[in-house]
DNA sequence: GTGAAAGCGCTAACAC
DNA sequence: GTGTTAGCGCTTTCAC
C-alpha cells in the first residue's frame, strides 16, 4: 500500500507491478501493442482493467507533446448558429480521438485571446468560430498552434467560409419571380465579415436580376432591431426584405403585423441562417447556413494541419434557400 | 538556440534564463509571489510577458494533481435547453480559473461513460447535465472525481434539480381560472427523471385544483410527436394540453391548426422549458426552466466539492409560468 | 529570498 | 520482446 498523491487513480506503475513487467511494457501494450508479445499485452490489459487504469493524458502529453485535445472558441454559445457547429466539432473530434475545450468569448476580442492563452499548452490546435479578434492575433496564435478559422478569411490560415452568395442569389431570384422589384436588406453588424459577405452577395444578385436593393442599417442583430426597423423598411419602397439573420427577420414579421401588414400577401420576408426552423408564423423562408458542416470540415482541416498538410486551405460552403411561407406574389396595391 | 520539442512555446526555463534566476523563482513568482522579493517578481513577470510565457497547466497538473479543468457532459448540445447551461458553466468556471471540456453524449449512456473516462485524468471534476447513464456509473465516477449532477436526484451526489412543481401548478391554476376542467399531459420519455417530475407535479396540481389530468404517452419529445398526438389529445376530452417540452407543444399547435382548431379560442396549449421564446404563433405560454441558473449553481457546487465541502447538497430551482398567447377561456362548444 | 534536486506519470531512445 | 534510463515543464521540500 503505497501512499500517493494521485489518490485512488492507478498509474502505469501499479499496472506494471501487478503484471510483473516494466512500466515501458505497459506503456507499449497500450500505445504500440504490435511491438509486444500478444500474451503479454493481454495480461497487461487484464490487470489494467482490473485496476481501472486509464492512461493519463496530461502525463503522456508532457513527453509526447500530444495532448489529444483541441479548443473551440465561439463568440456566443447561445446564438443558435453555434450549437450545431459545436456539436459537429465535438463529434468529429471525438472520432479522431480528440477531446474538446469549449470557450465562449462573449463577442469580446480580449476574452478570445485570454481563452486561447489559457488553453494553448493543453491543446494541439484551435478552431476559432467567427473570431472577433484582430487578424494579427489570429496569425500570432497560428504560429504557436495550428488554427482553423470559421467565417474569417485570412491568408495562410486554413479556413472554412460560409458563402451566402448561392442562397442569397436564389432568394433574390425567388422574389423576382414573385414580381418584386425593390428589396430591402436589413443589415447586421456592418463591421462583421458575415454582414459584408451577405450585403455584397445581395447587391450582386440584385444587379443580375435587375432588382433594386435598399440598405437599411440596424445596429445589433436582434428581434427588437427587426421590429424597430420596419418603418424604415416600408419607407424605402421595398416590397420584400431580406434580413441579416432569422431573429431580425422574425422581428420584421412581428413589426409588420403591428402595422397591419400581412405576410406574405402584402410583404415578403426572408431570413438567414435558418435557425428558427418552421417555428415562426408564418413559417420563415430562410437561407440555410449549414453550420454543422462548417464544424465538421473545420475539424478535418485542423487534423490536416496537425499532420503538417497544406497550410492555406480555403473551404467554401454554399448556402441554400429554404422556401417556407413568408414569401409570395408582390402586392401592387399602394401601401 | 536550443532545439526543443515544444516548438515555439516558451517554458519556465526560458523565463528563468531571461531573468537570470532559477526556475523555482519563476515558478514562485507566478504561484506564490508573496514569498519572493517584489522587484524579482516584477522582473520575472516582465520577462515572461515579453516572451509570451503562459504557465503550462498540463505540466503543473503532473506535480500538483490540479489541472484547472472541469468537464461538462450533456446529452444533446443542439437541444435549446442546453446552450444557456453550457454558457453559464463555461462563464462561471472561467471566473474560478477553470477551463471546460464539452462532451455530447448523443443521449447515449455508453458514450457518456466513454467521454468521462477519456477526460478523467485531465479534469478536477464533472458536471453531468441530465445524465442518461445508470446511477451506479455516476456513483462510481464520483468516487474518482467529484461529480455534480443536473436533473438527476442521487443521494450522495451534489445535484441541482429543476423542480417543475411551482411552474406546473401555476400553469394548472392558470388554466383552471380560464374554466378548463380536463387537461391532457403529453408526456416525454417516460423513463426520464424530468418527465416523472413533471407528470407528478401535474397530477398533484390537478388534485389541488380539482382538474382531471389525462396522460397521453408520446415516445420522443419532438415536433412530429406533438403533431401526431393531437387526435389522442382531442379524444381524451381535454380542453387544454400541457406538453413535456416546447417542441411537442409547438407540434400540438401545428396539429391543432391542421384540424381546424384555433388556439387559444377552442383549445389551450402550454409548453415547458420556454426555449422557443415568443417565436411560435400564437406565442407559446410555457413553464420556464432557468437552465442558466442550473449551470451556474452546478459549478458552485463543484467548486465546493473540490474544496472538500458538503458532499450531499441538493439545490432545487423553482420554475415559473410565462403567460403568452396560447391559453384562454375554455370553449364550451362541443368539439 | 533564492537555488538545487527530486519527482509527478508517461514515452522514447537505447540496450540487451 | 522487454527492461533501463533520461527527460517532458512544473512544483516543492530542503538547504543555504
Amino acid at each position: 500500500m503505497t501512499l500517493r498523491k494521485n489518490d485512488g487513480v492507478p498509474t502505469i506503475s501499479d499496472v506494471a507491478a501487478g503484471a510483473r513487467v516494466s512500466r515501458s511494457t505497459v506503456s507499449r501494450a497500450f500505445s504500440r501493442p504490435e511491438l509486444i508479445n500478444p500474451s503479454t499485452v493481454e495480461l497487461v490489459k487484464k490487470i489494467a482493467a482490473g485496476l481501472g487504469y486509464v492512461p493519463n493524458h496530461a502525463a503522456r502529453a508532457l513527453s509526447t507533446g500530444l495532448h489529444g485535445n483541441i479548443a473551440l472558441i465561439v463568440p456566443d454559445i447561445e446564438n443558435p448558429f453555434f450549437p450545431p457547429l459545436i456539436r459537429a466539432v465535438q463529434t468529429s473530434a471525438d472520432m479522431d480521438g480528440y477531446s474538446v475545450f469549449i470557450g465562449d468569448s462573449d463577442e469580446n476580442s480580449a476574452r478570445e485571446i485570454k481563452l486561447a492563452d489559457r488553453l494553448i499548452n493543453q491543446v494541439e490546435g484551435f478552431v476559432l468560430a467567427s473570431p472577433r479578434t484582430g487578424q494579427q492575433n489570429i496569425v500570432a496564435l497560428n504560429q504557436r498552434r495550428p488554427v482553423v478559422a470559421i467565417n474569417r478569411d485570412i491568408r495562410g490560415i486554413p479556413r472554412v467560409l460560409i458563402d451566402p452568395s448561392t442562397g442569397v442569389s436564389d432568394a433574390v431570384a425567388h422574389l423576382a419571380e414573385f414580381g418584386h422589384r425593390t428589396i430591402a436588406y436589413v443589415s447586421g453588424p456592418t463591421a462583421s465579415w458575415s454582414d459584408q459577405q451577405r450585403r455584397l452577395a445581395l447587391c450582386r444578385a440584385g444587379l443580375k436580376c435587375h432588382i433594386k436593393i435598399r440598405l437599411i442599417a440596424a445596429e445589433r442583430p436582434t428581434f427588437d432591431a427587426g421590429v424597430h426597423t420596419v418603418p424604415a423598411v416600408l419607407r424605402s419602397g421595398a416590397t420584400a426584405a431580406i434580413a441579416f439573420d432569422d431573429f431580425m427577420a422574425h422581428g420584421l414579421l412581428s413589426g409588420l403585423a403591428d402595422h397591419g401588414i400581412s405576410v406574405p400577401e402584402r410583404f415578403s420576408v426572408i431570413g438567414m441562417d435558418d435557425v428558427l426552423g418552421a417555428s415562426t408564423f408564418p413559417a420563415l423562408t430562410s437561407v440555410s447556413a449549414r453550420c454543422d458542416d462548417a464544424g465538421r470540415i473545420a475539424v478535418q482541416l485542423l487534423m490536416g494541419a496537425l499532420r503538417g498538410e497544406s497550410a492555406d486551405t480555403r473551404s467554401v460552403l454554399r448556402t441554400q434557400l429554404v422556401v417556407r411561407a413568408t414569401t409570395g406574389t408582390v402586392s401592387h396595391r399602394k401601401m
